[in-house]
DNA sequence: AAATATAATTAGATATAGCTAAAAAAATAT
DNA sequence: ATATTTTTTTAGCTATATCTAATTATATTT
């Protein structure tokens, strides 16, 4: 099965919206996911239908099927190890490598990759913390959660960003959080949500819940 | 001046076909460089001449602007750089690159140019010799001449190849030349041209006319 | 100079990928 | 159970990039 750009995007997007949702992805969803028109997604879900790639039933949404998670697993999968060639080798910020990354990871070249894989010294996880599959398409999960659900006194080690736009993690540079560092929560106001952290047992945070729902944690 | 893909393709062998050539390049010829039908030609000249990186008047072939060079060089630029790091940092062998770097010459960013020309450690010729532009489109031209126009006895050193293609760089890792090599012209035959060399001073290689003009050297 | 051959362009298709506006289906509210 | 709203699809248009077949312009022969 070969796709075009446009299409690969298109199966990312539906893999991503189903990711967690039990139920179809909606054409209005992809839409906006992909900054389309709904026209537009209707005719790319026949497309994509005809392919095999997508369950596609007129009115009632879509289903991606093994075919297609497997092919969209491999576009996350270059499209991660891109952004980590970004940072680790170009010296990329982390909020500088999204748009780059979303037109590499459409170059086509098995032997690319794997060269690239190895070169990057095989790594799991892209630059926001997000796991980067294996050449099956297997992905090894971590358990994480949004701070906002942490506890207060809870520690743990940041590992992930939920929102990995430019306009946040560059708020995250700002305030001096990063993947990697311990954080403990110092205090959670009941009234709107928001946290006050402290990072690596000097620096201390406060953020809004709206941030710390972004910010993925693994407890110890 | 934004191009698309397509464009720059054409754009990048209407520039390979002026160099040397004094006159305007052909419809045809430039069909048989891009492997597609002269009445797709036609229609690219129309809109490369709308865009002003070309002169062209029907029936007469077509001569690149100083804008269509400079947006051509740019491309070139950025083929090689990442023919250079395929090579370097991947491992690619140098008849494996052309077809990926093909496609990764089409990625828009200036920054990712800037910093992979870093990255490399801003080399001046590509894994086939072949210079690299600067940013600003200027080339640093080495002089060099065929091995089949060396006289006997004459020595010099291989800097480049005039065909790319993988099945002529194979034949050189099969004979054991290579960019760098030094060599010393042994014999050359009156008859069809074809031309007996010593390799770096110990081995022997016969080749054909045909092979040898397409090994570049500097004599020295 | 006219006939012929070659080269280049145009006309008309196809395929991709997007759009707006209209129509139809499904979901929700009365 | 209808009516209304929302969602989704279809129809028809635009733009890119390719093709084949037909036409036209230029170049070469006779
Ligand atoms: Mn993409
Ligand atoms: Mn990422
Ligand atoms: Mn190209
Ligand atoms: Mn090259």
């Amino acid at each position: 099965m070969k796709l075009t750009a446009s299409e690969e995007n298109y199966l990312k997007a539906i893999y991503h919206l189903s990711e967690g949702a039990s139920k179809s992805v909606s054409t209005n969803d992809i839409a906006a996911e992909m900054k389309t028109k709904p026209a537009s997604v209707s005719d790319m879900l026949r497309k994509l239908g005809e392919k095999g790639v997508i369950n596609y039933r007129k009115y009632y949404g879509v289903n991606i099927t093994q075919e297609g998670k497997k092919l969209a697993l491999q576009t996350i999968r270059k499209h991660r190890l891109w952004e980590v060639f970004l940072v680790e080798k170009l010296n990329f910020a982390w909020d500088e490598v999204h748009d780059v990354a979303e037109e590499l990871e459409h170059i086509q070249s098995p032997l690319l990759i794997q060269r690239l894989d190895a070169f990057l010294n095989y790594p799991k996880f892209d630059p926001h913390g997000d796991p980067i599959p294996d050449e099956f398409g297997d992905v090894k999960a971590r358990p994480r959660i949004p701070i906002s659900e942490m506890e207060i006194d809870q520690s743990g080690q940041i590992v992930a960003v939920k929102d990995s736009s430019a306009a946040f993690l560059r708020y995250m540079d700002k305030v001096g959080a990063y993947i990697g560092a311990r954080v403990k929560i110092l205090d959670k106001v009941e009234f709107d949500g928001s946290v006050e952290i402290l990072v690596d047992q000097k620096k201390s945070i406060f953020m809004s819940k709206d941030v710390a729902s972004n910010i993925l944690a693994i407890q110890s």
